[in-house]
DNA sequence: AAAGTGACGCATT
DNA sequence: TAATGCGCCACTT
């Protein structure tokens, strides 16, 4: 493995939390920052995302604030993903938007 | 240690 | 919807 072993840095966090989103929900970069109890490194969840993009990562269950995808970096294409999401239960407002408000998962929240 | 970089967030145009 | 600018934080070199 990689120097940096496991669990060390905050990118590891992000694949478990990311890893147990539930199937027909999506989360964003946001939440899961939050989740990790840093509000404002939603760029680092995005960034760990793309630095591993491993199959053990449901990426594509990933959107950001607005409820969009990652068109440029998708592993497929926007197109796919909306696929591919829709296929799990997701719900879109458009083309574009995932319907956060149905399909938005909070389950790292502290009860 | 410093600089560079980025799959974001938000405001504004 | 898209584009631009600014801020934020953590990883890489």
């Amino acid at each position: 493995m990689s120097k940096t072993g496991f669990g060390e840095s905050l990118n590891e966090k992000v694949y478990q939390i990311v890893k147990k989103i539930p199937r027909g929900k999506v989360s964003t970069y946001g939440e899961i920052a939050i989740s990790l109890g840093k509000p404002r490194a939603a760029r680092q969840v995005g960034w760990a995302l793309h630095a591993n993009r491993s199959v053990d990562v449901p990426c594509h269950r990933v959107v950001d604030r607005n409820g969009r995808l990652a068109p440029n970096f998708a592993f497929d294409g926007a197109k796919e993903q909306r696929r591919r999401l829709e296929s799990e239960g997701v719900k879109f407002a458009d083309e574009m938007h995932v319907d956060l408000s149905k399909s938005i998962w909070k389950g790292n929240s502290k009860s």
